[in-house]
DNA sequence: GTCGTTGCAAAGCGTTTGCAGCCTA
DNA sequence: TAGGCTGCAAACGCTTTGCAACGAC
């Protein structure tokens, strides 16, 4: 990652202004808005050069095409909404998830996903 | 669903006989072992309906092809070794996860993955 | 005998890659 | 000007589907 182009700046700019993990069509879509013309190849391209970066993250629902969303943020878990299908971030987290590792396994990091229905959805 | 086959059979017991999820990929060479020249679509299309069924659920990683294990057992959650690749399943859970839910939002289900290490591949 | 199921091969679909031209530094 | 980056289209790999034959009930 060398150079400053406006696909890519356009890319990064509709992850910095999103507050919930994207897929890569969304970020098609919203870039293009940016960037008329704009590749699925060099959309997939930057996602993948900016994961690698550590600048974005994956998120995966089962099932689902993987979403991606900034690295680096404040760590925390993530809600899907099987009525909107769409993903929110929550904040806050449970700690003390060593006490579920069988003997001998080191544990780096971990994942939480919460499913059921969004307030918009729950109120219907 | 409703016939019994070899081939159904065979990769209910493959699923039956294994503690830990497993992809497409390996139930079609395990179940293969017992009925020879069995067919990846077969393989498929058994998954998808006994996941229908409820009879498997689906177990998703970051970046992997999804894997299937029996449903309906014991609430469990899982452990993805970095090193080996594999994934394993844990015993236990912590509960009270509401507490992360936003003002509104219900909570059906709750899904928690640790990444690490695994006692063999820690060991080196 | 019926019709759900199977194996094969073709079709789908999302993602990756090769390549010539473009454009940033 | 050099070589990273882009858009296009072809290639890929995994999954699904169409179809004729098979076999469970």
């Amino acid at each position: 990652m060398q150079r400053n182009t406006k696909q890519r700046e356009a890319i990064k700019a509709v992850f910095s202004g999103s507050d919930r993990p994207l897929s890569v069509n969304e970020v098609h879509e919203l870039a293009t808005g940016l960037v008329p013309g704009l590749g699925v190849a060099t959309v997939y391209r930057n996602i993948k050069a900016l994961a690698d970066d550590g600048w974005l993250e994956v998120v995966v629902m089962p099932g689902e095409a993987p979403r991606y969303e900034r690295g680096g943020t404040d760590h925390h878990h993530h809600f899907h909404c099987t009525g909107c299908e769409r993903v929110f971030n929550l904040e806050g987290c449970m700690g003390r998830m060593e006490s579920l590792l069988p003997k001998g396994f080191l544990m780096e990091s971990h994942d939480l996903t919460l499913t059921g229905r969004c307030d918009s959805c729950a109120a219907k």
